[in-house]
This record gives C-alpha cells, structure tokens and sequence, in this order.
DNA sequence: CTTGACCGGGG
DNA sequence: GTGTACGGTCAAG
C-alpha cells in the first residue's frame, strides 16, 4: 500500500552492521508514520595521486581497524565521475557499514600516499539519507512498501520505494510552553495552543485555566501528559533548549521521573549543536524560537535585545509587561496576588504561541527548500542553513563538496583580516527637506548574478571572456554560469514568481500567507550566499568572490551618486546599497532618474525607490563631521524611523532615552526651541526630585555570583549592597540599578531599585539626559551650558 | 592597536 | 554521532 507523508523529522539508528534510517511522517488524515529504510549504506569519496585504479588496490588490501583493533570493514568501491567545482574529476565512493565508520576510515585512507583528497565524509548519516533520495521535510512523499505495527504510531513501513507528488495540506498540532522557577523548583508550567490555555501550578488560584497539582513531582507527570494526550507535533517556546528543557530535565532527575517526550515514549536527549544543545523528542518537532530568531531573523528586527516582550512586541505589536521579577518572586513568596503571577506565566505561553505562528510556517518553509529537518533549521545559523542547501544542489549538479576548514584553515582566513565593506557617503549634518530614498534590489546576490561572481568561475584557465577589475588580480570566467550566479539567480526568480501571484490570494488567507512565508524564505537564502562566501567555516568559501562583490557593489553605488549630482541632485547619504537625494521638483525627476539609471544597469539589477521623506536629521561626530548610521526620518504620514541612536539600548535610562526620542520629534518638525524647553525642564524635574525610579533604573544582567566579580562595576556594587542587607540574589539576574546621592563614585552609590531612597540628579542629568540631546542638539549649536541653563535647584532629589 | 573575557535568552 | 559550529563589545595589556 501507498502512503503519503510529510517527513517532520529523521534520525538512524544500528541494528548489528546495519544501519537503520527512521522517518517520522505525518499523513493528511493525522496519523503518524514511522517509515524505515534498511538498504541505505555510509559511503565517502577519494580521489587519487595518480589514478583510479592504483588507489583503489591500495584501499582493497589496506586493514582498516579502529582504536580498539577492531576491524572496520571497506563493503563496495566504486568508480565515479564528479565535478569538483567546475573540473571533471574521477573519484572512487567508498562504503562501509556503519556511519561512524566513515570518519575512521577516512582518516586511514587519507594518510595512504596513494590518496590525493577524501570528500564528504563528515555529513550526518540522516542528511545523507534525505538529500541522496531527494527527500524534503514537510514536503509531501508518497512511500510503499511492507507495513508493520511500532509502539507510538498508527503503523511502520518499509520503505520499498519514494515518490515526490503533489502538496498536501495538513496541519500540525502546535503548543507552547513556559515554566516558572522559584528557588531552583518549577512552580508553574504554562501551555498555549489554539483554543487552549492551561497553568499547572502548585498553588490554588482562582483563574480558570489553573489545574493545581499536589506537587512538583505530580507537574512534571501531567507535563508529559498533556504532551502525549494532545498528540503534539510542534513543541515550542523562547530558549527552551538552554533554559526550560534544561530545568525539566534537572528537576526529572531529581524526582527519579523519565522524560519521555518522544512519539514512542522515548526520553528527551540533549543533542550537542556546538555552543549550543537542542532538546530532541523523537518523532515531534521542538522548535524553540529563540535560536532561530537570534540567527536568523534579528538583522530583521529593530529592537536592541531579543528577550521575548521586546520581540513579540515588534512582532506582534503587543504590550510589554512590567510585573519584573522581583514582584512576582514577592507574590509567590507571601502567597499573595498569585492571579497576577498566573497571568503573567500565561501571557508568556501565549505570546510563544502567537510568535510561533507568525514564525514556524517560516521555518517550515525553510526545511521545504534547504531540505534539512525543522529541528535543524530552527537551530541552524546562516552559514549552516546556506550550506546545507548547496550540498544538496550540489549533489544534484554531481559536484563532490569542499571539505569543511579545519580550525587552522579557519584561523588563516580569519587572520587575513577584513575586507572592504560597503560605502558610505559621509552626509552633512543638520536637517535636510524632502528626501528620496532610493535603494539598490538585493544588491550583492544581483552583483553576484550580473558579473558571474562564483568561486567556481574564479581564475579559470582557457576561459575565453573574462570579467577583470582594476583593483584585483583575479578574473571570473563569463564563458558559463557559476553555481553560485546559477541558485542565486534561480532563488530570485522564483520569489518574483510567487511575488507576482501574491496579488492573486486575499491579504491574509491561508494561500497567501503560505505563498508570503515562501517568499521571505526565498529572499532569506538569496540574501545568504554573499556573507556565506566571506564566512570563514564555509565549505565554499571565497575571499576573492566576497570581495569582488562589495567592489562591484561600491562601483556601483559611488556611479549613482555622481550620475544623480551630474542630474543636479544634491546628495544626502547613502549606504552600502542606498543614496538619498533631494531637489526642487523631487517627485517629477526622480521618476526620470531612476529610469534613466535602470536603463543603464545590468539586466538583473535594479534601483528602486523606498520612500520619500519630508524631513530628515543626521547628527555629527565628536571632530565635527557628519556621523555615519546616526539618523532620524520623518515620513509624510508623521511617522518616525530611527537609525543608531541610544535610544534603543537598554543600558541607558527610560528618562534618557525617552527625552532623546522627543528631542528627535521636536526637531524633526522644526520645533528645535520646543525641543531646548523639554530637556531643561526634564532637567529642572529631575533636579526637584521629581522623577520616579522606574524612570531611571538602568538594566544588566548579572552572569554569575556577584562575590565572583573582580569588577565594580556599578550594577555589582549595587547587588552586593542589597546581599548585605538580606537579599538573596543568584547569578543570570537581570538587576535594575539607580545611582543615589551621597559621595565617593558612581558605583559605590548604586542601588537596587527598590532600595534607592533618592538619586543623584546631577548623574542623571551629566551622564545620561546631556549626552543624548546634545547627540542631537550640539548640531545647532547649542552647548552643554544652554541646556543646563539657570534652573534653581529647589529640592534635593529625594523620591517623594 | 591587539588580546582575552564576557555575554546573549530564560526565572 | 559521517560530533564538538557565534559574533560583538569592552576593559585590560
């Protein structure tokens, strides 16, 4: 019988000498297979010295043997042609039993003389798997072959034969979790799902998705519960690999309770990624949000820090939440307010699973094109995610993949240090009216098209046209398209495609998110390939090819300045693959200009217009030039984009950069006086005490025991102080600080928030409210004695 | 300027 | 597990 699945998630294991590959599958009808493959064997490549045949004597009469003496037996060696690049080349596969031969093996037949190089013996057995059969998670597969019953799914089949065929829908089940911990105990377990919330908590408190539990033993037995009775496909949360998992498993431990989350009862398994681990469920998907929002989507994201409330309010646009930790601990603590508690463990299921749903069908996505199982992608970091889809065009290309660098070929390419990035046009400071902002298409993947920039084009031998620059003494061969040109060109093409029938689907139905999410992940890869040649753990990494195409791109840019200043433009700014310009009549010849550029371009590039904006500010250096990435705009609606101010970092006070943001307001509608009145008079209540703590705390985070530090750094000074008054304050601690009056120096009068009394107004006002207006205001002229004006000082910054 | 330690998210 | 992979900032040297 034929069966159609969407594969979630792959893995082996060894049966004897046997390999066993495992796919967990799910059908549209919700059942969940378990398709096993016996006939798939390791295999690496050689290549000789010499040739073929010599090599291929050496490794039959060559005993191959493990550290323990063990034989490791050489099954079959064949004779295959490859490319290496773009060169023919002749190599010989060589099979083994078992995967972690592979590497053993390899090892031995790369020190024998007759061999020249071994390729691709470090990729994991799984991937190998689904890459050599085409398989692509989440895509639908139609297998056959004999069926048996398995502990935990509807049933088991051998797989026989594998077929891609057309798309199915299905849907997964989906739930988002968070715990609670108090004193090192998980108090709280919070889960979200559609139509579903539920609190298991220890406590009695009166809100309806509370199911109390006599104890923390009994939590942890409803968690595994709750996961195997709702058949979960998708477990998610934020940083639950390094924290939540990490807890649950502590804390089974100490109850002598099996963790088994997996689809056959199996026990959660910490896979090491690195500096990272990912907890495993085998057979369903733990996708934890944070890793991929960290690698992949925070270039995307404004906000300074990546905790879940600033990123679900960006994404979502929800309100931050200001119970902080201190309070809740207090309500747990004296058993008080425990509604509040509950809602706040709630609102953080909740937030999970809504960013969940705007961010695993992106993720999915990706698993549909790079072919790498969800609990990979949701893991993976650019270059890896970049990588794994070469391998696999690659494979299909019959290329044999470069070899991953070795730590000392990755020290070499780091030590050569930097090359040229992007160009910046140094603006003047000052306000300046009516802005286009005009922006180069995708610029490097375009570059990287238009002039065949691939590390397989480079210095080719006998190459009839040849693309030169000045600058270098490298050339890319034109006479064919590279592999890079070739799935750059593609991954654009296609996202255009579906670009263009986006306008056919309702804004917001079914077909077009999933056409939308297809999209971005297009554009996600496409924008990968030019950072993937320069990163130095790259298979296909090329220097040369990177640097190339941030030349091309400033070639490029620094030509569209001087064409626009030639078409009487006056030049603003510009970066990297942007220019904003201006001039009377704007609107009219821009519409000219940029068509007039565009004729000119190569075909696939393209200068488009991102805005026009009434008014736009851009402040100066400390010797007095223009700042670069410093700037503030002001759309024709009203609306405001900040670019690098303090604004956004937390380690300044909400009052500073509160003041520094109407500041910008206030000059960008040329209300630079209004602006002057606001700061004297956030200064004048600062100095009459006026001010609330929470308006001046300053956020870090504490990463270990404070008597650890050597440091004294204010935020340490202040912990100690509190420790000695009682307070019990553990290591990963995000702290609050105020700076109180008093004397010595800044960090000797720190306090915890709740502890400050009164704070020191001159701080506030010298080291945080000057230095961010006058990051704006000294443009005009105006010094730190003007803002400070003659306001009397009345009160003596005592919290009233 | 270079080198090494620290840090992120989570409670 | 076909193992052992980040990248930026900041203070000290």
């Amino acid at each position: 019988m034929k069966t159609k699945i969407q594969v979630i998630d792959a893995d082996y294991t060894i049966n004897g000498d046997t390999p066993e590959i495992q796919l967990y599958g799910k059908t549209q009808k919700g059942e969940n297979i378990l398709a096993v493959d016996t006939n798939f064997r390791p295999y690496f490549y050689a290549t000789p010295v010499n040739d073929l045949e010599e090599l291929r004597e050496a490794i039959e009469k060559e005993e191959f043997t493990d550290d323990n003496g063990e034989k490791l037996e050489v099954t079959k060696i064949e004779e295959v042609e490859k490319f290496d690049g773009h060169e023919e080349v002749e190599a010989l596969k060589v099979y083994t039993t078992v995967p972690p031969n592979v590497p053993k093996i390899e090892k031995q037949v790369y020190d024998m003389h007759e061999t020249s190089e071994c390729r691709e013996y470090d990729i994991p057995f799984y991937k190998r798997y689904l890459i050599d059969k085409n398989i692509r998670p989440v895509k639908t597969i139609e297998i056959e072959g004999e069926e048996a019953t398995a502990e935990g799914f509807n049933k088991k089949v051998e797989i026989e034969s594998i077929e891609t065929v057309e798309e199915t829908e299905l849907e997964f089940e989906e739930l988002a979790f968070d715990l609670e911990v108090y004193e090192g105990e998980i108090i709280m377990a919070s889960f979200a799902s559609k139509n579903y919330t539920k609190l298991l908590t220890t406590e009695e408190i009166d809100r309806e998705a509370v199911e109390t539990v006599e104890n923390e033993r009994n939590l942890l037995k409803r968690f595994i519960e709750i996961v195997d009775e709702r058949d979960v496909d998708v477990l998610t949360g934020y940083n639950t690999d390094e924290y939540d998992f990490q807890r649950l498993r502590e804390r089974c431990e100490e109850h002598n309770i099996e963790l088994s989350l997996g689809r056959d009862g199996e026990r959660m398994k910490f896979k090491r990624r690195g500096r990272f681990s990912g907890a495993r469920l085998k057979g369903r998907m733990h996708l934890d949000l944070y890793p991929f929002i960290e690698h992949i989507l925070a270039p995307g994201i404004d906000s300074e820090t990546l905790d879940l409330d600033s990123v679900a309010q960006e994404m979502l646009g929800r309100e931050k939440d200001d119970l902080s930790w201190e309070e809740m601990k207090q309500s747990w603590e004296e058993k008080e307010d425990l509604e509040e508690f509950a809602d706040y463990a709630l609102k953080d299921a909740e937030l999970a699973y809504e960013l969940a749903q705007e961010i695993i069908p992106q993720m999915l996505e990706l698993s549909r094109i790079t072919g790498l199982i969800p609990f990979d992608t949701c893991r993976l970091t650019y270059g890896q995610l970049t990588e794994n889809y070469l391998l696999r065009e690659a494979f299909e290309r019959d290329m044999i993949s470069p070899n991953r660098p070795t730590r000392s070929e990755r020290r070499k390419r780091q030590n050569q240090g930097a090359y040229s990035g992007g160009f910046v046009y140094e603006p003047d400071s000052g306000l300046h009216e009516n802005i286009a902002v005009l922006d180069f298409r995708s610029l490097y993947p375009t570059v990287m098209v238009s002039h065949n920039i691939s590390p397989d084009t480079l210095n080719i031998e006998d190459c009839s046209d040849e693309f030169e620059m000045d600058k270098f003494n490298y050339t890319f061969c034109q006479d064919f398209q590279g592999f890079f040109p070739e799935l750059v060109e593609n991954l654009v093409e296609e996202r255009y495609k579906l670009k263009s029938n986006l306008d056919d689907y309702e804004d917001g139905s079914k077909k077009y998110n999933s056409i939308n999410n297809r999209q971005k992940a297009l554009k996600l890869l496409a924008n990968s390939y030019y950072g993937y040649l320069g990163y130095n753990g790259a298979r296909w990494y090329s220097r040369e090819s990177a640097e190339a195409t941030t030349y091309m791109g400033r070639e490029y840019i620094q030509e569209t300045i001087q064409k626009a200043e030639e078409k009487g433009f006056e030049v603003v700014y510009g970066d990297t693959d942007s220019l904003f310009i201006q001039k009377e009549n704007l609107k009219e010849e821009m519409d000219d200009f940029l068509l007039e550029v565009n004729e000119n371009l190569p075909r696939f590039m393209e200068l488009e217009l991102e805005g026009v904006f009434t008014r736009g500010f851009f402040t100066s250096t400390d010797s007095g030039g223009g700042a670069k990435k410093k700037y503030a705009l002001l759309s024709e609606d009203g609306s405001m984009k900040i670019t690098g101010f303090e604004q956004v970092r937390r380690d300044w006070s909400p009052i500073a950069k509160d003041t520094q943001k109407q500041v910008l307001e206030h000059v960008l509608n040329e209300r630079t006086d209004e602006a002057i009145e606001l700061v004297k008079t956030v200064i004048q209540r600062l100095k009459d005490g006026e001010v609330p703590p929470e308006e001046l705390r300053i956020y870090t985070t504490l990463t270990k025991p404070p008597e650890e530090y050597d440091s004294t750094a204010p935020h340490v000074e202040a912990v100690k102080k509190a420790k000695d008054r009682g307070d019990d304050i553990e290591a990963e601690t995000t702290i609050s600080y105020v700076v109180t009056r008093g004397t010595g120096n800044i960090s000797s009068r720190a306090e915890l928030t709740k502890y400050a009394e009164d704070y020191d107004a001159e701080y506030y006002i010298e080291n945080q409210i000057i230095p961010v207006s006058l990051r704006v205001l000294k443009v005009f002229g105006y010094t730190e004695g003007q803002l400070l004006g003659k306001g009397r000082q009345s009160g003596l910054g005592r919290f009233n």
